[in-house]
RNA sequence: GGCCAGUUGGUGAAGUGGCUUAACACACCGCCCUUUCACGGCGGCAUUCACGGGUCCGAAUCCCGUACUGGUCACCA
């Protein structure tokens, strides 16, 4: 057969592979620099899955003063989303992740965007049909779904090879009489791999994997809008864009002896690969990847809605991207870890909230008043304009209701997200306090005598704190709230309570909750004005 | 079903033949500290590394088998 006239017959007005090894040149690299590459499709929001993989990639750019690449796979029209590529391209750059050639920015090796690149691909196609190792295939879906029935029958390998490839053996009259007919085609690898042949491969995350050469003939170039199938475009695009280490999901491991072949094929070296494991969710006992559908906590802008800062994402995606890092992080603050491909994680993890909340907490505890207000304004002012207009108003109020247990040795680690904070501090707002009946939830188990007469003789908000607590403390021995433990637990019957028991009925009613930050701040930032307000309040609720 | 990969506590994991009576961290529980809420400190939490067998003086670590989990077998990526 005639291959060079078959591909000029299929493939007449196309450049020449040449052409194409001309305007991208090789990249000049060191042995160190890694060009990495992180190659989504379209199909909506970034979700974390995702985001641990680009970020990777990211990191291992930097850190080997290589280059990130995004890359757009759009070749299947059908998946597509609206705004999907800058919805990408949005994500990522809340999360600080740039991208050194990509879609908007360019670069050299661009477009970016695999949609249009569409004469590169079939500029390759064409170099391979010339070569003989590439052929139309005009088999319809009905005949391969015959034939893969068939296989099953037999027990057989399921695939298109050896004596299943019928239209390997189309003559060049033929091919032509079909496509003079407009028979829809499409265009297939001619493999040359023997399914009998073992190989072991170096995986960078997984270590060495076994896997059997490839011998079916896959499909390169699809019938109905001449795009390329995800490895073949894989395989021009990160030949042509000079990657050097291709970082992806280990959904992608069992397609590896398609890839080495289409490498092989269009003669190009094989890049590096990693195939990390994907995060996974507990879901009432069975485990299972993490979905985009189903878990809203897949979603990157999940935990921007929530709250939870960039950089602690990114801290928690980098304990899952290296194991090591976490603990790494105890001891050393800054951020010079080096990520390995060593310490990637070759089985899935579980996605773990708890964990990721706990790595919040510690990253608020050490910010100061004024970095946490000023980013509450922003948070607040894209999520609950409400709490906004109130934050605005009372700013030093509210930077001193922050300042609580702040900026010490021993910080309080109560927020964990700019949402919590007026789950958190609500009260301390008269508008949010009065706006309906805020003591319906106290169990009422306890009595108010001398609550009233407290703050009508004793309390004096000049007071400091020493000078408050003893002051409180000798009060409440008058209406017998003991200071010594030991002595309530001995004869319980002697007492009121304790100590104890005596803040905790000033604190729900200034709080309407027991487990609010110190109480002398609070008390001194309500006020003597809205603490009257609100103890007589209590007082009615009390006896009604 | 075929093929590939994985399996250490509730969770993330350290561990690469003797240093392991299995680190560290999160969660949980207990105690202590304490003038409130916290913070913090200490301790508990796998007699055992999915199971069965083998190699070896010695195995979580090497080999074989089984089970389970995940992935993949598209003109989807």
């Amino acid at each position: 057969m005639n291959y060079e006239e078959l591909a000029e017959y299929l493939f007449p007005d196309v450049k020449p592979r040449s052409y194409y090894e001309k305007k991208y040149p090789r990249r000049n690299l060191t042995n160190q620099q890694m060009v990495t590459r992180f190659a989504p499709s379209p199909t909506g929001f970034v979700h974390m899955g995702s985001l641990l993989t680009a970020y990777a990639c990211r990191l291992l750019a930097t850190e080997s003063n290589g280059t990130f690449i995004l890359r757009i796979e759009d070749t299947d029209q059908k998946r597509e989303v609206e705004d999907g590529i800058s919805g990408i391209i949005n994500d990522l750059k809340d999360y600080d992740i740039t991208i050194d050639e990509g879609p908007e920015i360019g670069g050299e090796y661009g477009p970016y965007i695999q949609s249009e690149r569409k004469e590169i691909y079939l500029s390759f196609v064409k170099d391979l049909i010339k070569k003989g190792r590439a052929y139309p295939c005009f088999c319809t879906s009905s005949e391969l779904d015959e034939i893969r029935s068939m296989q099953e029958l037999n027990k057989e390998r399921i695939g298109y090879f050896g004596s299943y490839s019928k239209c390997r053996n189309l003559t060049i009259e033929e091919i032509k009489e079909k496509v003079k007919q407009h028979l829809p085609f499409v265009i297939r690898l001619k493999s040359e791999g023997d399914f009998s042949k073992q190989h072991k491969f170096t995986d960078l995350v997984k270590g060495e994997v076994n896997y059997y050469e490839n011998d079916t003939d896959i499909v390169i170039l699809k019938s109905d809008n001449q795009l390329p199938t995800y490895h073949f475009a894989h395989a021009v695009d990160d030949y042509l864009m000079g990657t050097t280490h291709v970082i992806r999901g280990d959904e992608w491991l069992s397609s590896l002896p398609v890839h080495i072949d289409l490498f092989n094929a269009i003669e190009s070296p094989l890049p590096k690969y990693a195939h990390i494991s994907p995060i996974m969710k507990n879901d009432n006992g069975t485990v299972r990847k993490l979905s985009k559908r189903k878990d809203p906590e897949a979603s990157v802008k999940y935990y921007q809605e929530l709250g939870i800062p960039v950089e602690v994402v990114k801290l928690y995606l980098k304990t899952i991207i290296n194991t090591n890092f976490e603990e790494w992080y105890l001891k050393n603050e800054d951020d010079e870890f080096k990520v390995t491909f060593e310490k990637m994680p070759s089985s899935g993890a579980l996605f773990d909230v708890e964990k990721l909340f706990n790595i919040s907490k510690e990253y608020f505890s050490r910010l100061t008043k004024e970095e946490i207000y000023k980013s509450l304004l922003e948070y607040t002012n894209k999520y609950d304009k409400e709490f906004n207009e109130l934050i605005t108003k009372y700013d030093n109020y509210t930077i001193s209701i922050l300042g609580i247990e702040r900026e010490t040795e021993k910080p309080r680690k109560d927020i964990k997200s700019y949402s919590d904070i007026k789950k958190l501090f609500w009260y301390m707002y008269d508008e949010y306090f009065f706006d309906s009946n805020p003591y319906k939830e106290i169990i009422w188990d306890f009595k108010l005598d001398g609550i009233e007469e407290y703050f009508a003789t004793c309390y004096d908000e000049n007071d400091t704190e020493e000078v408050w607590f003893s002051k409180m403390k000798e009060f409440a021995s008058k209406y017998k709230y003991t200071a010594n433990r030991k002595e309530y637990k001995e004869n319980p019957e002697n007492f009121a309570g304790t100590f104890a028991s005596f803040c905790k009925i000033i604190r729900l009613m200034l709080t309407t909750t027991n487990m609010s930050p110190n109480l002398y701040d609070i008390l001194k930032l309500l006020g003597k004005d809205r603490i009257n307000k609100r103890l007589e309040l209590f007082i009615n609720s009390y006896t009604k």
